[in-house]
DNA sequence: CTGAAAGCGCTAACAA
DNA sequence: TTGTTAGCGCTTTCAG
């Protein structure tokens, strides 16, 4: 029934006895304003399916100038909350009939500039920037091409940027941390993971220090541990953290999952003693790590939330550089009795 | 510096004093084979930067009906399986110079024609598709469109398909369990989660089937429980087994590590010594899964593997439909003392 | 209500 | 070693 080589509108033409411009306003929706029969539309519909015809997309957006594609940069799939941003992405592009292209960068200055160059080259209609390690070169690069663009969870100084509240929620999280200890212990909180030169880390430590602050403490140098966002990195300075120190801290607010990990794959391995006369509390959420039976208090982004005010800014053509601040929610533990 | 207005191969060709055709090889690296002097090249090249051309992939993409596109159905990215797919075709897809375009169908029959239809307008180069509900009918819209394809996760009759090894990694699993177990307790091993209409869980089933055989048991249909790949389902299918038959089993396996997520939400509240006494294992794995203090055996799928397998028969353009299988790994528990 | 014609930016013969 | 000429398949005036 279907043709074996792809069919165009000038076939589709030829088939219906009509012109090449009818078939196309026919098929594109555009034979409204041009006010076509519906009688032809529907003959001209009919013949497309019968020859199992589809639009060329490419040829469309090479004419009109639009692409439907929608490109987002993104360190990982393979994290929890990057993969939820990049699921919130995908269905909020899918509303919008455009195609999602989402690009992995590592975190790598060079990946990312790469990779947005070949986003321009795609003609992308918009771009979300998501955790880049070097925003202001980035947004320097799509306003140069004229590329609507929002950053998300690491800001732009020169382009809206939709960003979790971290300082808030790196408070929250301290406070339930100190809620647990013993009051004299509080002193012996400590901050572990993260990169202290990213604009997050860089709150989550303020957020950490006004907390303590609360409980008239002055966080030390040494309290704050920023060995990256790597698991193996984590795991390796928190053991030798346990080492100089001979034993754990009293509490530990661990910066991002992928550190909790590493952190869990060095406690584990201690007695369970020494673990459970410690709070540990993780910035960002798994749910597997509410099912420890050590409780875990845990901040979880909104990544929906994220998302969707970052789209706002595109659909509204919004180019000002304001930082929206998304307020993430502290997830309380709750009891475990088994495993 | 930079121009306003896009650049285009005419613009330099003005600035440059050439043709428009010379500009195009000599940016696009077709000078060598055309003989285009390399001083002329230079100076083209120099222009280009200087006014900061970039060029138009449709444009290339309409004339050399190549569009540097690959595209993947993936039925969710939250999800750690199917995130690493993610992952690995990205990376894939990055040293082919080409771009991922990865949409995601909540497998979704309906979602997944669509999407299809929608990277078929947008003359993706080739497709993957992760974990279809329909293959056979998504495979026979892309062998009429054209398409080369290939499945990766479930099969489909009439292309090239690669798949873990169900059956096997489920008997692995399944051997691992009744070893923890008491001999006597043998019988009251069950099977949780997953569509038995899917191919995955079909064999899954099987090779639970012929394990149990090999331990001259024979599986009852009450022992398999494919309540689906929901979290909460099965928390609360495992739930209702707990109350009709007045406690766990001695050996649970659970398929897929959202069922795996869902029975812990239910397993949390049960009495620690009630869950000590029965074997858990999982097919899939999650890091945090054997950080749990009771010991979990878990299927770890090679994420890698599958997709290189499968990018292995688009490059060779292999349209045969067979089925390549990739054996998953069983990750046995490590002792863990705290947590 | 419909058709003709131009052109989006690029590549690929074929000339020169 | 380079320029000329046709399109790729579609949208979009402008005429009928």
């Amino acid at each position: 029934m279907e043709a074996n080589q792809k069919q165009t509108i000038y076939d589709i033409a030829k088939a219906a006895g009509v012109s090449a411009s009818t078939v196309g306003a026919a098929l594109n929706g555009s034979w409204k304003s041009r006010r076509i029969s519906k009688n032809t539309v529907n003959r001209i519909v009919e013949i497309a399916e019968e020859v199992g015809y589809t639009v060329n997309l490419q040829a469309r957006a090479l004419r009109s100038a639009k692409t439907g594609l929608f490109g987002m940069i993104l360190p990982q799939h393979d994290n929890r909350f990057f993969s939820s941003i990049g699921q919130c992405f995908s269905n909020e592009t899918r509303t919008r009939q455009a195609l999602p292209v989402i690009v992995s960068t590592r975190r790598d200055r060079d990946q990312e500039v790469q990779a947005v160059r070949g986003l321009i080259d795609y003609s992308v209609d918009a771009l979300m920037l998501v955790g880049t390690s070097n925003p202001d070169e980035l947004g320097e690069i799509c306003r140069e091409a004229n590329l609507p663009h929002v950053f998300v969870d690491q800001p732009c100084e020169g382009a809206p940027s939709v960003v979790s509240d971290n300082k808030e929620g790196a408070r929250k999280l301290t406070y339930a941390l100190l809620d647990q200890c013993e009051k004299n212990a509080v002193r012996d909180i400590m901050f572990l993971g993260g990169n202290a030169a990213l604009h997050a880390t860089d709150l989550r430590i303020q957020g950490f220090r006004e907390a303590l602050l609360q409980h008239d403490q002055i966080a030390m140098d040494e309290q704050i541990v920023a060995c990256g966002y790597g698991r193996a990195p984590t795991r390796d300075a928190l053991a030798k953290l346990y080492q100089s120190r001979k034993g754990l801290p009293s509490a530990l607010f661990i910066n991002s999952i992928g550190c909790f990990e590493g952190a869990l794959e060095f406690l584990t391995g201690l007695p369970a003693e020494e673990v459970d006369a410690c709070s540990i509390g993780c910035f960002d959420y798994d749910p597997f790590g509410s099912l420890l039976r050590h409780p875990i208090p845990m901040v979880r982004q909104r990544a929906d939330e994220l998302v969707r005010r970052a789209y706002q800014h595109l659909d509204e053509n919004d180019t000002e550089p304001r930082m929206t601040l998304i307020e993430p929610e502290l997830i309380l533990p709750r009891v475990i009795n088994a495993l």
